[in-house]
This record gives structure tokens, C-alpha cells and sequence, in this order.
DNA sequence: AATAGTGGGTTTCTAAAAGAAACCAGGTAT
DNA sequence: ATACCTGGTTTCTTTTAGAAACCCACTATT
């Protein structure tokens, strides 16, 4: 049985999706949010390393996606709260899965390149 | 109970490896090399849209991270064949999962675009 | 003998994206 | 006045992605 989308072919819109599930900082917005709402400094600090622009990015286009709703609280100063949706739910114990994948598995993978460019170094000697 | 690896520090290993595994052409070519051994040119028909470079550059790096094998055969013209390792395996279904949520997922998806563009579109009339 | 085609790439060039750092607004506390 | 808070946006530089052309060794065609 065939999919009426087959995200293979070049022109299918779930090339679009896929290209934004597959993305380092949305599988990390994702993770957390999957446990708990968060305002926006909060997942900045969690998620070490991610620049404000980059995840003000992401966030935005998760909202556009309707996998992250956000919510503004006129306090002062300001609190804006983001929380996942029910389709954002659907997808986040697969992309946590990816996480926790490289976890479990960066040994392996750390060796793997290590006995890759052993080689690579024997057969390039100039 | 703490991972010793915590894919939301910065300076952690298993934020390169997950960056990897975030990408839209590794999620495809996993999928793809998860059912059967494919060659070179045989991937670049069946991933419609990619570029050779690209295509040559991610096997590289699939290569190195133990996630599949390049077996290269001395026919003429030369045969190359990419295979999946056990620890490819290992991941391979956790990928193919993003992809399928693509698939399944695409409408409702698009659905969201449009009504956040509708609404920003009421928001930001000039 | 020259030309075209094959598989499996690499090189070159340009357009798009990522990232670091500075800036901003609106308000509070010192 | 000055410094600090949240939640961003702007600017600038460095990477990266992608399209297109090229390359090699060999075969088959004209």
C-alpha cells in the first residue's frame, strides 16, 4: 500500500515537514516541552548553546506548524509561555527517541570514527 | 537518574552526533539502506532531489559514525555499495518513524500554516 | 579514430542559512 | 541616572547547501 504522500519524491510538501523535524534545536524545543510548558528564557537556558535569533526561529516556525502553541501574559515584565499541542505531542516521543539514541549510542559512534580515521590516515600518507 | 551524556550541554559529544541524525538526507538514507543494500547512483534515483555532493558527503559522514558500510566492488564501471551496519540498524527504525510522521502528518500540518497565516495576514494588515 | 555513455564521485561558484554580538522596548528596582 | 529584567530583532561574518560543470577509467557505437 502506497502513500498518497511520499516524502522520497522531490515536489511532496512532506519534504517541508521532514526538513523541519530534521533540525538539531527542534528536537531539543520538542524534548522539553513534551514535559513541560516553558517561557522562552527558560528553554535558552536549557538549551545550551542556542542563540536567541535561532530559537526565536524555530519557535516560530513550531507555532506556524501548530506543534507549539505560545502564549503571551501582559506581566511585567513581559512572560510568554510555550507549550506543545496535541499533534506537537504526537511527534515528540519519536524526536526524544533521536536524543536519547545519540546518548545511548555516542561511544560507539565516537569509536567508529575513531578506527575510520586511523585508517583514513594510513591509506593518505603522502 | 543522570545520563553521563547530556545532549542539552553545550560542550557534550552527543550534540554532534544528534546533529547529524538531524538531517533530512540521513533520515531518507537510512530509511532507505534499513531495508536493502543500495548503490551510489540507485539512492540518488530513489532520493529524488538530492545533489550528488551532498549525497557523497553525508555517506562519507554515515560512513565514519559506524552507521554504514562502504563496500566498493573492481568491476568496471566500479560498484559501490552501501549497506547498513547493526548500530545503523539500531536507528534506522527511530528515523523511518520521522519520516512516516511526515507522511501522516502533512495535513494537518499544512492545515496550521494556513490558519497562523490567515491570522498573521489580519494582524499585520499595513 | 573520435564520440558518447556508464558509475561514482570531486571541484567550483553562488545563494541561503547559521551563529555571535549588539541593540531595543517597556518597565522596575537601586 | 544607571543597571537589570524578559523577550525578542538587527547586523555582520562565517558555514553550509545546492546547482552545474568537470573528471577518471572503461566500453560500446559510428
Amino acid at each position: 500500500m502506497k502513500h498518497a504522500y511520499d516524502v522520497y519524491a522531490q515536489a511532496c510538501p512532506t519534504r517541508v515537514v521532514l526538513d523541519r523535524l530534521a533540525d538539531k534545536w527542534i528536537v531539543l524545543i520538542l524534548g522539553l516541552l513534551g514535559e513541560q510548558p516553558m517561557r522562552f528564557n527558560q528553554l535558552r537556558r536549557e538549551i545550551q548553546g542556542v542563540s536567541q535569533k535561532v530559537l526565536s526561529q524555530a519557535l516560530k516556525k513550531l507555532e506556524r506548524d501548530g506543534l507549539v502553541h505560545r502564549q503571551a501574559f501582559a506581566t511585567v515584565p513581559v512572560t510568554v509561555e510555550y507549550s506543545i499541542t496535541p499533534l506537537g505531542r504526537s511527534l515528540a516521543s519519536t524526536v526524544s527517541e533521536l536524543a536519547r539514541w545519540a546518548e545511548a549510542n555516542i561511544e560507539s559512534v565516537i569509536a567508529a570514527q575513531q578506527s575510520y580515521d586511523a585508517a583514513e590516515l594510513r591509506r593518505g600518507e603522502s
